[in-house]
DNA sequence: AGAATTAAGGTACTTAGTACCACGACCGGA
DNA sequence: TCCGGTCGTGGTACTAAGTACCTTAATTCT
């Protein structure tokens, strides 16, 4: 179990050298010497050079395939929304260390944009389970796209709301909104398929039209 | 001049010996040595082995950026949804080009996630703009970062379409595309900020209700 | 024609990442 | 206790991308 030491120690080292030299600045074989490890350690225990700054992003991705895997067309919205909860309070529970990442990764380009396929990576696993839930028809897969987009974007956003230090409450945020925008791209009622989704401004007040409302959609028990 | 014939000869070298043995099994040196010039012009013309791949990216992405810049607050739906169609347009008109990209960022991991941030550019860009639009301010933030997700996705979504054989109408499916998602973001009426944007889905008819509706609204003249 | 600027090639170097081998610790069995 | 295997680790050597710098040929301006 001395794995679990080099890799504490090549992480550590690695950290601190990129915010004294920076990134560019700082090579694999300065990391291995300040961690008193070998070169050939570091690779075998991070794939690459980049992927000290997120070593345990293949695990979060399959807790979060895990956690849509187990369930069903029914929980769907329930299951999207707790496996990007997940991935937020995977981060929230870093801490310091989401936040030395973050700065790295907004001076960096090469990590900013290796970031982005990480969660991209995210988005292409909501779309999967999304468009199974939908059918898997080419009709639906807009739809499924635009709705795993939607789940990253949002949780994107509160997250850096988080690491900008601009938000105390994350996962009321994060609740929020995730409902407000699954909300759009949920399911139409199955069954018949002649339903309707109308989506529409007006000018007046929400109260204003919401008695009308029910009484048109016939409000049944 | 015999710069255009270098680049060209460049990227031929290039698709084909990429084609031929693999974009990992082919070294700059092979397509440097097809294509007849020196090591130091492939890198003088390519910022890196995978900018080959795609060539054109930074005067798309500035060609996005003037479109949406020559626009206002008031034209902004159109002009998100003919900066996207701007990108569309150049990737059918690249024609076979853009097929033989396609083939390469489906098998190599490494141009995938090229690719991927390629399209998180647009997205920055189209975020950057409509977030000015809408205000600038926190509150719109995310509204902002949806849209822009939205747009890139359904663009993308087209675009796979069309380079998996799917549509030979990819600019009609785009128009279609875009103007549901957009309408799904687009602002508010201004003015006294009363207003109230209402989503709900119905198992009647959209006939069955419209004419209520156009009551309910007051349908102004 | 001669000088100056520009585009291209060549050489040498750095560094990430890979392949392969060697050494020592630990561990079960004879 | 010794022996043989495996595993974690380090070392060496190599490939290939990307950079820095210098040189040379072509073109242009005076």
């Amino acid at each position: 179990m001395a794995e679990h030491t080099a890799r504490e120690r090549l992480r550590e080292a690695a950290f601190a050298l990129f915010e004294e030299r920076g990134y560019e600045g700082t090579t694999v074989d300065d990391v291995t010497e300040r961690a008193g490890v070998g070169r050939t350690t570091f690779f075998r225990t991070f794939r690459s050079k980049e992927d000290v700054i997120f070593p345990d992003h293949e695990a979060l991705l399959a807790a979060v395939r895990a956690r849509l895997a187990g369930s069903t067309r029914e929980t769907a919205p329930v299951a999207i929304r707790e496996a990007a909860r997940l991935v937020l309070l995977h981060y929230l529970d870093e801490g310091d260390l989401a936040l030395a990442r973050y700065r790295l990764t907004r001076s960096v380009p090469a990590l900013r944009d290796r970031e982005s396929t990480g969660t991209l990576q995210y988005q292409r696993v909501f779309r999967e389970f999304a468009h199974a839930w939908m059918g898997g028809g080419e009709d639906t897969a807009l739809r499924a796209e635009l709705l795993a987009a939607a789940v990253v974007t949002a949780h994107n956003h509160v997250l850096r709301r988080w690491l900008r230090g601009l938000t105390r409450r994350p996962e009321a945020e994060f609740d929020a909104a995730m409902a407000g925008t699954v909300a759009l791209f949920s399911e139409p009622p199955a069954g018949d398929g002649t339903g309707s989704i109308v989506v529409f401004r007006t000018a007046k007040d929400l109260d204003a039209v919401l008695p009308a409302l029910r009484g048109l959609l016939g409000e049944p028990g």
